[in-house]
DNA sequence: AATGAATGAGAATTCATTCAT
DNA sequence: CATGAATGAATTCTCATTCAT
């Protein structure tokens, strides 16, 4: 659901998954490497290991390629989210945990983040939209994970509050990569983690005096 | 001091000084419409009002334009915060005078961070080095207002955790304009700040208990 | 006879009769519509009703679809003449039939016809004499319908005048699909019809004084 | 007047003139040998004597090419046929001597003649209107000579009769290259001249009985 | 110093044809 | 016989850069 179409010439559906699968990998790769502009198509598709001419039968322009690759990131990114957390119980740990569990999927697919969040801006006014919704659709992930603990009586926000702060984890988490060659030097992931879940927290949880996390 | 050179066949300084502002002036405003990549060398002599044999005699190729980019954001983003931070006296109100007012020169300067850091992942691995170091030593400037508050007793923290909040301060600056399409939609500058201020300090401030700024 | 071989790989030549008779058809209406330049074979199979491998069964170039496509025509074009013409008796009269007859003939396959005399320079140097002692043959039929009136003394043309008033019926009624645009604005095919026999003929004819057709 | 514009990069109108004359000149040698699609645009480049990149400096796509061709061939046709044809009197003699010079004008011209109606297709449905205006304007050059011998009371005709007149002038004219394979074997230009000539005005002329041109 | 015409390597995309299933 | 996925040569067009004037 909502997501957008691309087109192919190819009616096997399995096999389209498949052939767009090795394509995707591929292009993350370059991508990564020289940036969405400065990959050729030809690149893509030796990569992917077909010819440029079977490329084509799967996408129909190059940004289509970009738009599976930022496609495919977002949807794995929200599997492995889901997979680590556990959304049944409220509370401020089970906020904290989250957080922690997604920092870590950051840090998993340091190489798919940078390239979805430095190249996106390339897609096409029309395809732009579908890939902010996916943004959208995970902050208010964290949204409703704060709201359960500010309904609980944990924390005490305003609702834009709420949202803000679903935006300072969904930032602090890509700030891991973006700024990886800083910050992946003077800390671990996890003293990273910490401090982040201790500064977003500590300050506006009730039970504040002892700074502990 | 530490500027990369780049070369120009015109001798008068005056004269490479002022059509290289022309440029980048130009170039930024293109640069935000369709990105580097998409934007060509003839455009950006256009709108710098010159030909593009011209352009050509200030630099030696287009990601000197780039360069030159990035180079003048920064000054112009560091002299106007320089106008407006009173770095003399230590206290934690300093600091967030600090914040507040260099989250006010990103909001001012929105397209030019906006293309910076979009952009700059394109120039080489010479150059690049250059403007990691202009983002090192802003960020180090946070640091060095934190390690007042931390040396005059206000604050309690690490180096590294110094270190972190230095970069969570730039970030959530960049952020107001990364995430403009739906920030500024929900948040005031105003509110933006209020928010974002207390969240980093009244965490980590020794004087918690009252929840105000 | 005379027909340029095609040849098949399948043997059934029931089914490449009718296999072809579908190709044709889909063909003249994509050539007409983007000519056979901008046609590709997919969307001729597509438009057929079969896949691209089936129809390679039965051609072995893009070339021979064209070559069928003219060939079919101008059967078409003489089955459809030798049905209204009677060629028994002779006199000018039949001629005046013959050719309103004909006009009607190319009235009715104008799509037809356009494509052909349009596309028919995309053939081989090895197809093209196929088509073109087609396009003789059907000359020579209104030689033999011109020569029967100047036998019977009804008209006084030199061999190579009968030659050249044939290819002039020819090109009159090729005239009204190529300049179609202009023509049936401002003419119907009677009047066309009328005014063409009235200025082929009386100039010729011995009876000239009264204008009458 | 009525001359659809076709953009250039460069700015020296001479020197565009220049530049696209050399363009048409190779283009009509190898259209008339391919025919457009089948011409290259490196390969027009290559024989009008400068680089696929200079090409593009003069024209904005391939179509631009052919119809600088056909608008030239127009203007070619035209300037010959105004240095042969005395407008200033009326008669039938000058409508037969400008018959005359338009298919010594067509004859000297076969091969532009050629292209331009086998290609003229191929135009946009922006530019092909541009092209056909001056078909019309050629075709109302005859209408006017022949209202002339009209108005002189020299010719009885109606004013479709005169339309339908011009229309078979002009492609009696354009027959002649059309179906020369055929035709310049059995005739040569001044016998071809006379007989069209006389069919198409002794069957129309007051002054009929004797049949001499 | 300024200009802008010339260059050509390079890039995206198409499409006739083949061939394994 | 029928299918349609795979192929890659070929094509149009772009654009950074140069250099003669």
């Amino acid at each position: 659901m909502g997501r957008k179409q691309v087109p192919s010439l190819v009616k096997d559906e399995k096999l389209i998954q498949k052939r767009r699968e090795e394509m995707v990998k591929a292009a993350v790769i370059l991508f990564k490497d020289k940036g969405f502009h400065r990959t050729t198509t030809r690149e893509i598709a030796k990569a992917a290991g077909f010819s440029i001419g079977t490329l084509y039968e799967y996408i129909r322009t190059k940004e289509d390629v970009l738009y599976l690759v930022c496609d495919s990131i977002y949807d794995e990114v929200r599997s492995r989210l889901q997979s680590e957390i556990v959304m049944d119980q409220p509370g401020i740990n089970r906020l904290k945990e989250a957080i922690a569990a997604y920092f870590k999927v950051m840090d998993e697919m340091q190489d798919e983040v940078l390239v979805m969040y430095q190249e996106a801006k390339s897609l096409s006014d029309e395809a732009l939209p579908y890939v902010l919704r996916k943004e959208i659709e995970m902050t208010s992930m964290f949204e409703k994970l704060i709201q359960r603990s500010v309904d609980a009586g944990n924390l005490n926000l305003t609702e834009k509050e709420v949202n803000l702060l679903a935006h300072n984890i969904m930032l602090q988490g890509q700030m891991w990569t973006f700024r990886r060659w800083i910050l992946q030097k003077e800390h671990t992931l996890e003293s990273y983690t910490q401090f982040q879940i201790q500064i977003l927290l500590n300050g506006i949880a009730y039970d504040q005096p002892t700074n502990q996390v």
